[in-house]
DNA sequence: CAAAACGCTTACGATTGGAAAGTAGGCACC
DNA sequence: GGTGCCTACTTTCCAATCGTAAGCGTTTTG
């Protein structure tokens, strides 16, 4: 907020503050944005979406998401067992809002790439 | 992306995916959120200004930030040392990306709280 | 002479993350 | 009837990361 917006209130910055601290997880980002991108998905599927996700973070991740209100978990009690996961409103809320996010990396890849290189060459060590 | 807009190329993604990883940090995203807030700061006030994080991680994260191009790092040979962070056109754009964020976390603060409390409740385990 | 100010840097223990193997349990195949 | 597969985890082990606390260098202040 602050830089968008009035705040004031120290201990709703402060909740503010730890709610990003949890949302802002490269792999929240990341599962958020193939549900939002897929619909919904299977355990595995997701974890095929998510280039690099090990099973214990897609597990783990999950879990969070669903604690925290932004996906539902639909068990279907058959054998091979099967788990769909899908975006709740809070989730698909969040998904846009990170949206924003999307597009200015998706912009400015080639700005970074240059301050990198630039960072690189002018430091030695 | 893919939610907001249209994506295709398959080698951006993976290249967006991979800045996104980087940028989405619990630390990046406080320490840009309160240079976009106050402006031009000093490596102290920074720290003060985050609450919890560690010197360790405040250097580590700005020099991450630096050399991504998101902050400038003026140094002034006095002594006391004095070091000045301030936000590049870039860290300023992705400061307000990251607000629509913000603006989330802050409307859906209560909505989070409930369903992590309802979550917790049908956990007994 | 001692302490404070500032921006780091280092050492070390705690937490987290990845890779790979194991689990459960019904079902197809030989 | 035994072997192995399918899926969604769970567990185990090891490496990377993180937080805490302390130290460093230089100059002013008491």
């Amino acid at each position: 907020m602050s830089s968008c917006e009035t705040v004031a209130d120290p201990r709703v910055q402060a909740l503010v503050n730890d709610l990003i601290g949890r949302v802002a997880d490269k792999w929240t980002m990341l599962i958020l944005d193939v549900l939002a991108e897929q619909g919904t998905l299977r355990f595995t599927r997701i974890g095929e979406a998510v280039p690099g996700i090990s099973q214990k973070m897609l597990t783990q991740t999950l879990r969070q998401m669903e604690r925290d209100g932004l996906i539902t978990r639909r068990v279907f009690p058959v054998v091979p067992p099967r788990v769909e996961y899908a975006l709740t409103d809070l989730g698909h809320g969040l998904g846009a809002a990170f949206c924003g996010v999307w597009l200015w990396a998706e912009a400015n890849l080639p700005r970074i790439d240059a301050a990198r290189c630039a960072f690189d060459a002018r430091t030695p060590g």
